[in-house]
DNA sequence: TTAATAATAATTGTATACAATTACACAAAA
DNA sequence: TTTTGTGTAATTGTATACAATTATTATTAA
């Protein structure tokens, strides 16, 4: 028996929705559900005991979001991967987040420098401890911040789409690569030392290099996973 | 009385959701929805003789591109607009068109250089005219064109977004700008060239330029619009 | 055995009933 | 008159029934 309205506790309107929609991202990012992944509505309604209504709106939005993907028979699957998906992705992410860099350069105030000096901090301090987890999270939370600086909800918005598919990529890639971290924490403190000196041109100059660099180093372990499931493919 | 599935000559699933999301976007771009506009699923369901069910997820559709804006009430009504956020998506709209530009330039083979070459023919004969919409019209073929050219997936997919908005925000500036229509052929003219002798990085950087300029026209437009607006309203 | 076809099952698409929330109109009290 | 409260209407959210499509299995003919 299915009960009326499960979430109801929660204050917001339609958080049913919203609830799946968390959910069910949250198990592609996390490799729960894996590439090429076929999904069913129906199952998810039944594993969650809600109606098929608002799980198709989650899926759909997932959909246009293109971490689910939608065959011409109409049934969904978990998009697949791809490396030449990521490189397109790092290259707009480059961009947009040299934009956003820049236009936080003008705006923050001394507390966000404050703020930003302790990101940097945090994130040499992970580097050096060699916790690769910690660089990554502190360097989102920097980032983060620099969006909400920036104010540039439109730019925002593409960015943290593009995050998820990174974050989703990034899982494949294992390899404690702790000489990357250490020149990534280099890169944040350069990042930081040109946002103090108030340098747009060369805050946006150094963060579309600090993208570039992350992407090559994504590419590598992509590429090992690849190799790694191709031939367990074979083997099989 | 409501037939079971007035859309099912097409070949295609669910065409009748696709179907309303072209429709009502088609309307807030036109304007015959109106910015802040409310907008009622039972209205549409009665108006197009069809269930709610689709209509709820084509306005989904259109809220998340932010085409539509859903209050805090649950309530959903058609997206206000401001100068501001003009400036913001033309400034991610300029790195995106830059970069797919230079993408196409490494691409381009002999036929595509021949279309593009067609369309600076056609965009230099409408500024020549004076007909504006052709000038518009063969500019953004040319765009598109360049898109298809990049094979950049990812990065087209924004840019058509963004160029749904900034279609709703051109209908805005009637403003017959002859002088900045020929100066965009002029600009077309030369990004053709710099494809010509693929020469990706000056094809990027005249492509940005076009766009900023083109931002410049159309902030003159739509503050003179807002500027009439707010007018109308204290005649009210 | 294989290929083609029909019958059946599984899945998605749409309509509709009902639940929950919000807006609105109207009445009562200050 | 203004404010507060209450009942009603309007709107959105969810569940469910059914329609349409697709996949799968069974069956039959070659």
């Amino acid at each position: 028996m299915i009960m009326k309205n499960p979430f109801q506790h929660a204050n917001r309107r339609s958080s049913t929705k919203d609830f799946v929609y968390f959910e069910i991202k949250q198990r592609i990012i996390e490799g729960i559900l894996e590439p090429n992944e076929s999904i069913s509505e129906e199952n998810i309604a039944t594993e969650l005991n809600i109606s098929r209504t608002p799980i198709r709106e989650a899926l759909q939005r997932l959909e246009i979001e293109e971490l689910i993907t939608r065959l011409p028979n109409g049934r969904l699957q978990v998009s697949p991967i791809s490396i030449r998906e990521v490189e397109e992705i790092y290259n707009v992410r480059s961009l947009l987040e040299g934009l956003v860099a820049r236009e936080a350069t003008l705006k923050a105030n001394e507390n966000d420098l404050k703020k930003l000096n302790q990101f940097t901090q945090l994130i040499l301090e992970a580097s050096e401890n060699d916790i690769r987890d910690d660089v990554v999270f502190y360097g989102n939370e920097m980032h983060s911040y620099l969006y909400q600086i920036s104010g540039n909800k439109n730019a925002v918005k593409i960015l943290n789409q593009l995050n998820d598919h990174i974050s989703r990529y990034r899982r494949l890639g294992p390899t404690k690569n702790n000489e990357r971290s250490k020149k990534a924490a280099q890169e944040h403190m350069e990042i930081y030392e040109a946002l103090v000196k108030k340098d747009p041109e060369k805050v946006e100059m150094l963060m579309r290099a600090h993208i570039h660099n992350s992407l090559e180093a994504a590419i590598d372990s992509i590429k090992k996973h690849l190799q790694k499931s191709i031939e367990l493919e074979g083997n099989g």
